[in-house]
DNA sequence: CCAAAAGTGTTCTTGGTACACCCATGC
DNA sequence: GCATGGGTGTACCAAGAACACTTTTGG
């Protein structure tokens, strides 16, 4: 570790003081993971990169860093300069710095994951020509280390399932019992009982029941249930919110 | 930090092609969280940091990472080089980006934590002289977000102490079950039951209990028990490893 | 009247938690 | 012989897992 041992204190331009100049910089990429539901299945978003190097192959979105943003400032710019899309959940999630990982050039990449409501957030004005929905387990070979990088987001997704209302990220604000079994079934990989299911949903208490039903899919119709946020942030307070499927 | 911004588009001398040329570069600083565990307490390690700026203040241990290395080398060479540990158990943790959060200069962070066994490690040639074990209640004030690292180590580690036996890191290899309860409860923050501790670590069944006591603490005397690595591997694959307390 | 999805409870088993007394030894 | 920490088992309760039939209605 070399410290500058004399330094001079000189400010520069910014008027900040430039402690540790002899140290290598490196560029700063962001890329996201984007989850999608469209009450049927696990998705993410990906991208055919339109720039060199390896133009042309399936992508995560991505973009740098810049010096007067943080990463989770950056890493929201990425996704909306990218998808139009705004106000979304993301979470950072590992930092990937194997030194031949961009063979364009030294990179560190910060992946960050999204959850998005597929069919609520019908981007309008997707700025990416390329970009497509792909089920978690037909997704391509992605460039550089992307695919490790969705391997871990699922793996986190999958313990977010258990600590977090996900489901007010990924479903809309109306869904019936069945869709939000989809999901976690869909997020964990397996297939849960339906009764044991909605016991387990209902008694962690989060859910009001409306008096109205979708009708698209079943003759009899399925009640529609809304997220009471109010309550969950009340269960986080008292006993944390974490439960087992 | 200044980017050439019409860098010509010539191999460098490693015969990289520089793609990204525009992008802005920041100095990556890797920081180091230390658990330490000596038979009772749960301990970091810090140290009073003797070069600018924030000279003379508590600190983690950190340095920056270099061209030709990846993030985990980085951490790895940092607790070396200050320390003289060498085969720790490392982890990244997450990475901090606030604009201003060193006023040095610029500077993302990544934090690692690492988990020793304080008395097998004492490492003889300490580089630095001011290095000193906290109890993690009695930490004082850090620098920059250094505190907030701590938080989140914490919690990480927590939750790690439910699903790997960091009791082969953080303990000798010969333990008794009492040492194994106090790291337990150093780390939980929380009283447990003695037998059912007992009990659930046995059912577990990672531990060999051998016939050698432990005499330095009670007349009677503690049997000394080692970890067996192989048992619990195989249990990592079998049911993923995972128990409450 | 039938196909298709919705809705609904009970039993069994597992695992967590609470709890108190005797043991071995060095002094 | 006593003080100190070591070692041990049971009973209760909560929660998970397995499991099958009836309801509704559009066609």
């Amino acid at each position: 570790m070399e410290i500058p041992k004399e330094a001079k204190l000189s400010k520069d331009i910014n008027t900040q003081l430039n402690f540790y100049q002899k140290e290598d910089q490196v560029l700063l990429a962001v890329d996201c993971i984007i989850f999608g539901f469209d009450k049927t299945n696990l998705k993410i978003l990906l991208i055919k990169r339109n720039f060199e190097p390896e133009k042309g192959k399936w992508s995560l979105i991505g973009g740098f860093l810049k010096k007067n943003e943080n990463l989770d400032q950056a890493a929201t710019r990425v996704l909306n300069t990218l998808t139009g899309l705004s106000d979304i959940y993301m979470e950072q999630l590992y930092t990937y710095s194997k030194v031949d990982r961009d063979p364009g050039q030294r990179t560190i990449s910060v992946a960050y994951f999204a959850l998005i409501d597929v069919d609520s957030h019908q981007f309008d004005g997707i700025q990416i020509d390329s970009a497509r929905w792909f089920d978690l387990d037909e997704a391509p070979e992605l460039i550089f280390d992307h695919n490790e990088m969705i391997r871990k987001a699922i793996s986190r997704l999958q313990r977010r399932a258990m600590t977090m209302p996900i489901g007010f990220e990924l479903l809309p604000e109306k869904f019936t019992m069945r869709q939000l079994q989809n999901l976690y079934e869909s997020i964990l990989d397996k297939k849960l009982d339906k009764r044991n299911f909605i016991n387990k949903i209902n008694s962690l208490d989060v859910l009001v029941k409306l008096d109205e039903k979708d009708m698209t899919v079943s003759r009899k119709g399925a009640y529609l249930y809304v997220f009471d946020k109010e309550k969950y942030e009340k269960k986080v307070e008292e006993d944390g919110f974490s439960f087992k499927l």
